[in-house]
DNA sequence: TATTGTTATACTCTATAACTATA
DNA sequence: TATAGTTATAGAGTATAACAATA
């Protein structure tokens, strides 16, 4: 017996598919972000770290949010800053601490890689608004961070 | 006037605020996963090299999916050779490919991977059938691969 | 004493270019 | 000629350990 229309509802995947599913999400959203920061000359690490930037904060912060040890941002950092992406400055509260931030070009850069990333996807610009907010409602249940 | 019981339906997100919300639950399942394949000494690449082997593929293929320079795919197949996790075998059809497989001690790895990355979702064990179906589908609709 | 950031070190990942074996 | 895989090289990301400055 062949299905006629209207077809069969789609079955539910399984949490393991839909585990499966989540990591080609994931794969497929770096490799676009990857992509759109290469266009800047960057690399997928150093637009994480422009991206994270919204707010001046410590070096510490910034290894915490990224989930590697803090001498790594050292020389993140260090690289950024030699193409005038970001800046640090000494924390008047805390003289152990030095808050980065984005530099005028810096914004500019993250204005770039957001806009692009957007750009491409385009599965995610025609979602309707029930749809959005699904998805969004969903993802914070399976990712509560 | 303060809101009474029952709350609000949520805003749905913007489509600027939802790809934040996904590079937030990109950034959660690598940073799940890579602890979890450190658990095995495997590196993020290592532990995806290995899931991405549910067949024997080309090295070539492994690149592609990958999203990498095939001249890098040599190196990690080659530490994991070393451990002895994937084999390389000539291809009967053409000489110039290797296949690679994973050993018995590989399909441990993965099966120990994929059993430590789902337990630590419990997100999304917890989610019911439709919930896992609409993640799925709007999951293929942002991401169609 | 504890914390922040840096340096030194070693290893892994990465792209590019040049090479070989095979098609 | 074209393709699959490797090697050599240089740069970037990574964890560990030790250090100076500050709290």
């Amino acid at each position: 017996m062949t299905s006629l229309a209207p077809p069969n509802p789609p079955a539910p995947p399984s949490p393991g598919e839909l585990m499966d599913r989540l990591a080609r999400a994931a794969a497929a959203y770096y490799r676009n972000f990857a992509a759109v920061a290469a266009g800047d000359g960057l690399t997928l690490m150093q637009g994480k770290v422009l991206s994270l930037l919204r707010r001046p904060m410590p070096m510490r912060t910034l290894a915490e949010l990224l989930a590697c040890d803090a001498s790594n941002v050292t020389g993140i950092i260090d690289r950024l800053e030699a193409r005038d992406l970001v800046r640090r400055e000494a924390d008047p509260a805390d003289r152990r601490v030095k808050l980065v931030l984005l530099t005028e070009t810096g914004q500019e850069a993250v204005r770039r890689i957001r806009a692009g990333v957007l750009a491409d996807l385009d599965g995610l610009a025609a979602l309707a608004a029930p749809d959005r907010e699904a998805l969004g409602r969903l993802l914070d249940q399976v990712f509560p961070d």
